[in-house]
Formats: structure tokens, sequence, C-alpha cells
DNA sequence: CCGGTTGTTCAGCG
DNA sequence: GCGCTGAACAACCG
């Protein structure tokens, strides 16, 4: 569920909801969930791995973390944690954060750094990589302020796309293999998007899980590389390591 | 049946 | 106040 994209997909499939009124609300989220009873839904919004729900006067956040899952008109055994039901149909999220958002969701969210919207903007990511030059290549993919809906599949499959070691630090990257690292963390993004759709994303795995280079046939290293301490999989042959100094 | 994880936040500590 | 670490959350797959 929770990478960027498959939120997006996610909002794909809900659209006949929109502008539909909220008749009953169900589920064992701890917050005041029953306000939404009788509010009609205006839009749903996305920004990285946050889905929003946006009513006249607020929103709502669902965050699906790493075991999130939701049902359009099917629910599973277990109870819901945010169940909406219509007129015709219903949504059911599973195992999820869900959280109010008072504010306008404009002045909270900056669309710029959503690797998914419209208003992507490369060059604000560039300039954000530019101020953290130690930064480890495998931990900026992860930082949602820069690549909001980058998750570890995608840090992975981005860093083998552009043969860059995850350990490299982004001040060391030549300029052409920082512009490929920015650009790939949107193009793998839509990938990604169009594979889920069909079904067919594992199988374009190159080397998120993988045991053996792709290119070069030997075994991929596997380590909790980073801060952020995530999988990371990749070739020592192919992805070159670049360090500062 | 156990081990591991497409993620994030927060408490506790030095 | 900072960065770092580990816990917590709690479902599903292999």
């Amino acid at each position: 569920m929770p990478e960027g994209p498959s939120i997006v997909i996610l909002k794909e499939l809900v659209q006949s909801f929109k502008g539909k009124k909220v008749l009953e609300v169900d589920g064992n989220s701890k917050q005041d969930i029953q306000r939404i009873a009788g509010k009609k839904i205006i839009d749903f919004k996305s920004w990285g791995k946050h889905f929003l729900i946006c009513f006249k006067n607020f929103s709502v956040r669902i965050h699906f973390m790493l075991f999130g899952s939701y049902r359009i008109n099917e629910h599973k055994e277990t109870k819901a944690r945010l169940s909406l039901r219509f007129k015709e149909g219903e949504i059911n999220f599973y195992t999820c954060s869900v959280q109010f958002i008072e504010e306008d969701v404009n002045e909270i969210y900056d669309w710029t750094a959503d690797v998914m919207n419209d208003h992507w903007d490369r060059q604000k990511a560039l300039n954000k990589l530019k101020i953290c030059p130690d930064t480890l290549a495998c931990d900026a993919l992860l930082d949602q302020n820069i690549f909001a809906g980058v998750g570890n599949i995608i840090k992975n499959e981005v860093l083998f796309r552009i043969y860059v070691h995850p350990e490299s630090n982004v001040g060391a990257l030549p300029e052409k293999q920082l512009d490929l690292l920015v650009d790939q963390a949107r193009i793998y993004s839509f990938d990604f998007f169009e594979w889920k759709k069909k079904y067919v994303l594992k199988k374009h795995w190159l080397a998120h899980t993988k045991k053996t280079c792709p290119r070069c046939h030997i075994p991929f290293t596997k380590k909790y590389a980073g801060k952020t301490k995530r999988r990371s999989f990749f070739c020592t042959n192919c992805q070159v390591l670049y360090r500062n100094n």
C-alpha cells in the first residue's frame, strides 16, 4: 500500500464518491470520526504517502504506514479503523493513521515536493539536496520533504537505474548523476504506478529483494544503510560509490 | 509458525 | 536543544 503511486491509485479508485454525502461513519479510530457523518466529500487529494479526504471546513488525513490497507465496496473480517458509508457503496480503511486537518490543505502541503504531483518541481529538489551535501543518497530519497511519496522500493530501484551506490554522499555526485537521481525519482514513481495498476510491479523489480545483479550477475549486497537503516539492495560492481573528500 | 517489512512518531538518553 | 536509538504500532506474506 504505502508508497506514493499506490496512494494515487487509491485516489483514482474512489473518484465516484467525490461530491457524495457520507451517510454513516464507523471504525475503531480514537479520533472524533463521527463529525464526518452527514458531510459531503468535496475532493480527494494526496501528498506523497498521505491520502486526503477533503470536506468543507476540514480534511481527513489517512496514512497507511507499513501495514495499512483499504477495501472499496467490500470489507475485511476485522473491524475497520475508519469506514465511510454512502447511499451507494462504502470505503473502508484498515490499520492506518487517521488525523483531522483543520487548516486549508493548500496552506500546509507543498505540492511541488510530491513526486507524483503535476506541480512537482525538480529544481526545488535539487536545491534541497545542495544544502545537505553529506546526506547519503539512500537517506535523501526517503526524505519526504524532498521526495514526498518515495518509499524503500522506489529508492532501491532508482539507485540501481542510475548506477549510484546508496551510501554515496549527494554532494559528491556529478551534476549529471544528481539530475538523474531527481528525475528518476519521479519517472520510476510513474512506472511503479502503471505497473502496479496492471499487477506486474514485482516482476519489474531489478534490485529490490533481488539476490543477483541483472547487469553483471554478481551477488547483490543487502545492507541496512544510512540513517534511515532501511534495506538497501545494490551491486558494488555496477553502482558507483561517490564520497565527499 | 516464525521472521521480516512498500513507514512514521516519539520517548529517552547522552 | 541536538542527534541518535529503539520501541511501538499490529497485518500479511512466504
